[in-house]
DNA sequence: AAGACGAAAGTGGTTGA
DNA sequence: TCAACAACTTTCGTCTT
């Protein structure tokens, strides 16, 4: 079940219902509608150029960037090369000792980047962000994100003595959290070479000294995946929803495990609304056990007056 | 036969002395 | 640093659909 979005007067609104309040799922480039929870795909942001060229002088007359400045390469893109050609600008041959000279300077460049400790652990660090975040599919907004931080990490010298693998993964899931893409510490351990363990210790360490702040994982992030994957029909989505918002009001997901509250909320939301899955289909989603699912969908049960039977 | 249930014992992380 | 503790897991026997 899926749409594409309308614009009233510049407002996005839900094509079934009219609604305006959507929960986005940055990674997967989707939005659910807060109201009908149809789910809808858009291109939030469009990256084109934003003038037209009708031939290949106007294209270039009008083109006035290079690539795009992009925190992804070590030097952000932004620096000036020494090229191989010996000829001047003007397209002569230089003479000797100018030669001699740009050999000198090339040299000399090219020994300041490959030298250059930090650059160096940048480039290996950046390589690994840009498989770990290929692999888990992560949008380049939260690669962006990871990068910054590993680039403070890396001035602050917390990178020394430990591993960049570790560094570079605990940036990427602080960055995960910050743009609510919901994606778990075991996600990111299973694709790295660390245990859970040891990645937990690199993300504490980060937003300690980093003095980062980072919004709690919370269930509600989590709805929209599960429900793409399990094929949940809109209102089972809606409902979970509701009942994720209900039992934050009450204080009772405080300390729980997202994943297990989440799970719970889509298992009772599947009953009510005849869209029924089982404990163990949602609780290998969630990366919890069913015994989780069921010990939290009890106690949501019992706290909200909710009788699913 | 699959799914749900609940008890019991074990694990890893947090907290407070 | 250690013990207590809550949340979660694993395992397993039993009940329900």
């Amino acid at each position: 079940m899926a749409g594409s979005i309308n614009t009233e007067n510049g407002v996005v609104v839900c094509p079934e219902c009219g609604g305006k309040d959507f929960q986005h799922d940055a990674s997967r480039g989707e939005s659910t509608c807060s109201s009908c929870g149809l789910v809808v795909s858009a291109q939030h942001i469009d990256t084109g150029a934003e003038w037209r060229a009708f031939t290949r002088e106007e294209k270039d007359a009008r083109a006035r960037t290079g690539a795009p400045m992009s925190l992804l390469i070590p030097d952000k893109g932004l620096s000036t090369t020494i090229g191989l050609s010996m000829k001047d600008a003007a397209g002569r041959a230089l003479n000797g000792s100018t030669r001699a000279a740009m050999y000198r300077m090339r040299k000399w460049q090219i020994r300041s980047i490959a030298h250059s400790s930090e650059i160096r652990n940048l480039s290996i660090a950046l390589r690994e962000l840009d498989r770990l975040a290929s692999n888990l599919g992560i949008s380049r907004d939260a690669k962006d994100t990871a990068s910054f931080i590993y680039r403070k990490a890396l001035s602050k010298r917390l990178v020394r003595g430990r591993s960049i693998e570790g560094m570079i993964s605990g940036a990427l899931y602080i960055a995960c959290r910050m743009h609510r893409v919901p994606r778990q510490l075991d996600e990111l351990a299973d694709e790295s070479i660390l245990s859970r363990r040891e990645l937990g210790k690199c993300v504490r360490q980060l937003i300690r000294y980093l003095d980062l702040k980072v919004p709690i994982p919370s269930a509600t992030n989590l709805i929209p995946r599960v429900a793409s994957e399990l094929n949940l029909n809109g209102k089972t989505v809606v409902r979970a929803g509701s009942i994720i918002s209900q039992a934050k009001e009450r204080g009772i997901t405080a300390g729980k495990d997202p994943g297990g509250i989440a799970g719970a909320a889509i298992y009772i939301a599947g009953i009510l609304e005849d869209d029924r899955r089982t404990q163990r289909e949602i609780a290998e989603i969630v990366n919890v056990t069913e015994v989780t699912i069921r010990n939290r969908y009890k106690e949501l049960a019992r706290k909200l007056a909710i009788s699913p039977m």
